[in-house]
DNA sequence: GACGATACCTCGAACAACAAGGTATGTCAA
DNA sequence: TTGACATACCTTGTTGTTCGAGGTATCGTC
């Protein structure tokens, strides 16, 4: 009877997806090596983290996939659906607020 | 076996809490409604989260504590040591960093 | 003498994120 | 041709943070 929210801080691997997919069509793989760049570096998710995500945000309505044979390997292309953009706009909003009452934590000055 | 890092957005819980008694020497309770007004509401964090973070920081050295008995009630006032204020200068630097790279991922121009 | 606020604490569950593995195909070089 | 490495997909089991719900006790006040 536990009923507990989610961990105030989650869902950025899902916002990263999101924002790239919002972009252009990508798969997996690709995925992967795109949050690395797309954060400077700063943020790098492996495929035990992307895949998963991937599969509950398609289960949940957000993505949608097509498969496509490339050069004889098969990739899953993902590309966000009306609802996916939708979730984006919320999640875009979540962080922003956490982002932004954390500076606000931060940027009182020193007890110097 | 499995040896894992920590989640790489953990953490900010710690920081907050670092900043705070940054700034001033506060007891657990006080430290619960500081974090909310601190970030403007944005963050809300539960007892069940500041005193074990509170106790794991003063174990691993980061703080120390003193109880004070206020008006019939104890209280258990915590500080920062040299090595929580070392702590807390990576934390924000880690932070600064994520915070950076999501910046970074989500202000490129919409598909559009 | 019951209620709400203060003040401390711990427990068990939920869950996201993690590393490590497993499958299979293509390329290229030894 | 075989071995290594990159591509490309996937799942599993573990960890560790965070969470709500509870439990204790004191104080004021109604």
């Amino acid at each position: 009877m536990t009923q507990s929210n989610p961990p105030f801080m989650s869902g950025v691997p899902e916002l990263l997806l999101l924002r790239l997919l919002d972009q252009s069509e990508m798969y997996g793989y690709e995925l992967v090596r795109s949050i690395r760049a797309a954060t400077g570096e700063a943020i790098s998710l492996g495929e035990g983290v992307i895949y998963p995500v991937l599969h509950s945000l398609e289960r949940s309505g957000s993505l949608k996939s097509k498969r496509m044979a490339v050069s004889g390997r098969t990739r899953v292309y993902y590309s966000l659906t009306g609802k996916g953009r939708q979730r984006l706009g919320k999640l875009q909003d979540d962080w922003r607020r956490i982002q932004g009452g954390i500076a606000n934590a931060l940027e009182v000055p020193s007890h110097a």
